[in-house]
DNA sequence: TTAATTTATGCAACCGATTGCAAAAAAAAA
DNA sequence: TTTTTTTTTGCAATCGGTTGCATAAATTAA
């Protein structure tokens, strides 16, 4: 195993040793326990600083049975959105004294799962999480019920009982995006959508399709794609609309990754936005500012999300908010309009 | 405090006393202990499922000493490339049993600092870690070299005996692509950097210096812009050209996301890339193949840099590779050319 | 059938902080 | 000075696996 040339760890009967007085004064006083003196706990914490010494998170843990942690499950990592997310997290979980412990499911529910166990195996106090793309049901967080863990679902939700759902109006934000389409003049308008499991997709199609209803415009189901909103499916979703004998005169994206991809594929084909063909996306990524022309989008803050998520959940781990825990928290979203939208006269 | 109607843990003593067998062999029987044997331990496992019983991991840290968990800094998860490296970090790790503790510096020495702090309290097993924009020294992880904790830096390193380096060859990369550029005709060619202290801006810098050099061109002092390659940067740094009475030819970013700023701040100031100007950026993120023109940079591979941090870390925490424990890996990079440095004929 | 091995299991002392309760020390009241 | 009250501090059991060493059980050899 390991070299071991560590000295000895230093513990409170080592302090209390040296101090000729008894351990449970030292852990009192290393908390700033009311009943210690004050100055028996400078003693303590001077003689704590010259000896090296170092709490032992895993007894108290063992003792206590908590462990100050938040689990945190996302996706993926790697998007603006989610690094905002997670640094609003940190921020409001650090001021309440509790870590998180980040994993990500790379959109699979079989890692989701995995990540799951690791989780109650690590007896996380409280668990924030944002479902994979291929998650059908939520079975293996049932353990967490059943112990009676706090969770917690942010973005991409799943209505429980037990769990507060932080989202944006995806339903409301869709339905003006869809509506600002057609104000531009768009009548055969498409939607690309994700996994209509997933309630950011199917809210999002909804609202796209109830625009269209209250504007007199009648849905025509091959206006409907469902993919994995990824690059390449932007690309199949080009090529698969510059096939068509009646092209759409705008598409609606669920996200800016596959929006993009998919401008830039049927700009390839001679197919050009605005002027042929409106686009837009949703998630304001900055690629979408990148882009030519300028996506438009709807964008939401990240942090927001992550904090009102960390909030929500320290609440109910500190047994605040009790008598009114909300079932759903919808946060703001606004509509950014680019030139992929703007028609020329 | 928390509701707690959680009815009481089941540990090991109760399977063993369920099965009237001894704690000890409950222990051993969980862990596939090869001298239990099989008949046994499908009773223990049978037993431990049927009661509910989950694994206490801090009884066992606070045994063992060991957490069989890795820490993990970085500047920030929110790049393609950082996800990479992470996902490859998770992938080695799972597989060798060891969890991951990720945190984010947000490119600050003070966040850092207190990263570091967390990942000691919590008892690391080991760290990877990639430093910060700001950090000056190294002085925050003495700690962990003090007790023996297994320390590696990855990309953003710092030279330090007791600290295996996992990095790509900046250096050479930055000459290579110099040296293309050159070979395209570009004579006055400008370098965009980054924090000189940081290994990855200073020996890329080098390379486009030693280029220069062995190609006859005398570099000036005027060539060399430092900044925090932020895409604002990449915006002042486009008007700082402009304003330029003697332009270059060529300007050669420490990476794309400034890289993208400033060729589009040219753009819509009447330079063009690459008729009036030739544009390199650095990491080959996502939306150097989205600008246009599209981004010549500089492409390595994360995964490979994750896995490989993750690997040399683990064998020394299991005692391996001491005889031949490597002070700095180098991987391979690739220059990836693209149309914002095709000079047109 | 008995002795020598091999295999499987148990004993019990740890790891280090926590905390209810009791007792000692200090301060205030009588 | 004695008694009462208030502060401080200590005792000791507890949390739940782990593991070296000893012993019992099962197998094999004699």
């Amino acid at each position: 195993m390991s070299t071991s040339n560590e000295k000895k760890e230093v513990t409170i009967y080592d302090i209390a040793a040296a101090l000729q007085i008894s351990a449970a004064t030292v852990s009192r006083g290393l908390k700033n326990h009311p009943a210690i003196k004050q100055a028996t706990k400078d003693r303590i914490f001077a003689q704590a600083e010259r000896m090296g010494y170092r709490f032992n998170t895993f007894a108290r843990n063992l003792r206590t049975k908590r462990t100050y942690t938040i689990g945190v499950i996302v996706p993926r990592l790697n998007s603006m959105f989610m690094s905002d997310v997670i640094a609003g997290m940190e921020k409001v979980s650090n001021e309440a004294g509790y870590e998180l412990i980040i994993s990500q499911s790379l959109e699979t529910m079989e890692k989701e799962m995995k990540n799951a166990v690791t989780m109650f195996n690590n007896r996380v106090d409280g668990l924030l999480v944002s479902l994979a793309y291929t998650t059908t049901g939520i079975d293996h967080f049932k353990r967490f019920f059943d112990k009676n863990i706090p969770l917690i679902f942010f973005d991409r939700v799943f209505e429980h009982p037990n769990c507060p759902n932080i989202v944006i109006n995806n339903y409301k934000a869709a339905y003006e995006l869809t509506s600002y389409l057609i104000q531009q003049g768009a009548r055969r308008i498409m939607h690309v959508a994700g996994n209509l499991n997933r309630n950011v997709y199917s809210q999002r199609f909804k609202g796209y399709r109830d625009a269209l209803l209250d504007n007199g415009i009648q849905f025509q189901e091959g206006w409907l794609i469902v993919n994995n909103l990824s690059a390449e499916d932007g690309i199949h979703t080009a090529k698969h609309i510059y096939a068509l004998t009646e092209r759409p005169d705008a598409v609606f994206v669920a996200n800016d990754t596959c929006a993009v991809a998919c401008m830039q594929e049927l700009k390839r084909n001679g197919i050009y936005v605005p002027k042929d063909i409106l686009v837009a996306g949703f998630n304001n990524d900055p690629i979408a500012t990148v882009v030519e022309p300028n996506l438009t989008t709807v964008n939401y803050r990240g942090p927001e999300m992550g904090e009102m998520a960390a909030k929500t959940l320290i609440n109910l781990l500190n047994g605040n908010g009790e008598q009114h825990t909300a079932a759903t928290i919808m946060l703001r979203h606004e509509l950014i309009i680019r030139d992929s939208t703007q028609r020329p006269q």
